[in-house]
DNA sequence: ATTAATGTTCAGAA
DNA sequence: TTTCTGAACATTAA
């Protein structure tokens, strides 16, 4: 599901539409009830009509538009969302739509069969405050080792619950969060102040890594089929996954065990036993 | 036919 | 303060 390789995928896979006019925003038929939207479809409308887009970025798990005005229009795909500039994967899930001119790109979609996605305008202003709002921590391809000590050390919360705690570290979720810490060795179930110091150089090391590789494959496509690059092309890191999805597997690094799938905080955690232990 | 499972974020509770 | 729980939603597998 996208996380911050699937998220940066998208986010190149549509760096096309930068300096294109905005002609009009709308929801797209869709039999589904509709997702969120803010302001209302017919004021977010008037407010980036005729506006051009001069960058597109990504803040954590989200695409981020920035517009000459200064305001941002923010797509969080959360569990199925995709943003792209090519075919959709169906009609029937297609949410909202960005008309564009003076480019090579004629449009940006949104797409999300769950229907759990957001899009959201901000001025200039409300971005500024929800940077500074503490809810997103550093951006896990730019936190320091320091950092992420300090950030993290204090906790009594095992270390990987809080790996996906976004105001600790923006853009690690639920499968890259098991990846790391199975390359790192270390057990996810240790409590984050009980991690020694050479076990966080490990997860900020390999957190980096694994986080570069799966942006040059494209992101992880998982057997649902949902996640798509910009181009609706799968993408390929899920054949490089050591743990996720893998319970019963025996592990490749040991050649040992059989990958272990707990439940941590409602959701499901893959680690190999004999190569994290506690 | 129903139920559980899937994973991200946020509001509200503990 | 910090951590935990449930809800938002659609689809598939059991």
């Amino acid at each position: 599901m996208p996380e911050l390789p699937e998220v940066e995928t998208m986010r190149r896979g549509v760096l096309a539409i930068e300096g294109a006019t905005i002609e009009a925003a709308q929801r797209t038929p869709c039999s589904k009830r509709p997702i969120s939207i803010k302001p209302r479809i017919d004021h977010l409308n008037r407010r980036v009509s005729g506006t051009k887009i001069v960058s597109v970025d990504r803040l954590g798990k989200r695409v981020v538009l920035r517009l000459e005005t200064g305001d941002r229009l923010i797509f969080e795909p959360r569990m199925t969302g995709l943003v792209l500039i090519g075919n959709p994967p169906g009609r029937e899930h297609l949410r909202f739509s960005l008309a564009l001119a003076d480019g090579p790109v004629q449009q940006l979609l949104f797409w999300d069969r769950r229907g759990l996605g957001r899009i959201t305008l901000l001025t200039a202003r409300q971005y500024q405050e929800k940077l500074g709002d503490g809810s997103l921590g550093p951006d896990a391809l730019e936190i320091t080792l320091p950092q992420m000590v300090q950030r993290f050390q204090s906790s009594t919360t095992p270390v990987k619950v809080a790996l996906l705690d976004q105001s600790r570290v923006a853009g690690v979720g639920n499968l890259y969060a098991s990846e790391i810490l199975h390359l790192a060795k270390v057990h996810p179930g240790t409590a984050c102040k009980k991690v020694r110091k050479n076990q966080w150089q490990r997860i900020h090391q390999h957190m980096q890594a694994v986080l570069q590789l799966a942006i040059e494959h494209e992101g992880s496509t998982l057997s649902d089929g949902t996640y798509r690059n910009a181009l609706n092309d799968p993408g390929s890191y899920q054949n490089q996954h050591c743990v996720y999805d893998r319970e019963g597997q025996r592990c490749s690094t040991c050649l040992a065990a059989k990958i272990q799938r707990v439940v941590q905080s409602q959701r499901s955690t893959f680690y190999c036993k004999q190569c994290q232990k506690r």
